[in-house]
DNA sequence: TTATCATCTGAGCAACTGTTCACATACAAA
DNA sequence: TTTGTATGTGAACAGTTGCTCAGATGATAA
């Protein structure tokens, strides 16, 4: 039995199939790039890591992370609109925390693969 | 006690100093966005779940990605400088595998938190 | 009301990313 | 060697990202 090459030169016609037919759908592929994307930066990873410990307030992230508070605004955007971030308002002061213990489960995993 | 309202606006000194303790040096920070970052591409993201089925070769991908083979290569440089996939040559082939078992994991997770 | 603080938001811009194209390289068979 | 196949690489381009700046919004106190 001669391996496929047809013009689209798939070399192995089954794995390909396989690989096809197991496959997540289209928009749970897109959603789990965002998730990762939200995790992707330097500055979002710093937050988050920071909201593991306890919930803190956007100008103490400002000053812990050395940015405006603008751009932590931004990002905390971002963060909540992926689910990863939700706030409680005190007065004017609105504070920040981690959702869900995903994230923490994520870095350390992730830290596993670097540290090797 | 009065809380800290100094002129750079840092309402809870000892939170921003807890956490600046606490806090991941900068380069394994860097590393770790990377990291994510590398699995933050729905393009990258698909290729890492096929591969961790079965070991496939560069045409294969393409085949099941429907995109060029060139894109293919660059993701999978991209993906091997990262150290999350390694490859075999048989003749002027060459299989790509997934280097370990921490992308599945990381993905597991991820899929916990999306299906929310 | 006015004033102030904490935060948010839109615009704009430099830097980065993912793709295609064209060509280069590596291996195998003749 | 020459030819063909499989893969890699650099340039170029559109699209995206993260930041700063300026101004808006919301809450509080006088």
């Amino acid at each position: 039995m001669p391996i496929d090459r047809c013009q689209c030169r798939i070399v192995h016609e089954q794995q390909v199939e396989k690989a096809r037919k197991s496959a997540l759908p289209p928009a749970e592929i897109d959603k789990l790039a965002q998730f990762f994307k939200a995790c992707a930066d330097p500055t979002r990873l710093r937050i988050l890591l920071a909201l593991h410990q306890e919930e803190m307030c956007v100008c103490d992230l400002a000053a812990f992370l050395g940015v405006s508070e603008s751009a932590v605004s931004h990002q905390l955007r971002l963060l909540r609109q992926m689910a990863l971030v939700a706030n409680r308002r005190e007065g004017p002061v609105l504070y920040y925390r981690l959702t869900d213990a995903h994230v923490s489960q994520l870095v350390l995993v992730a830290l596993d693969h670097i540290r090797e």
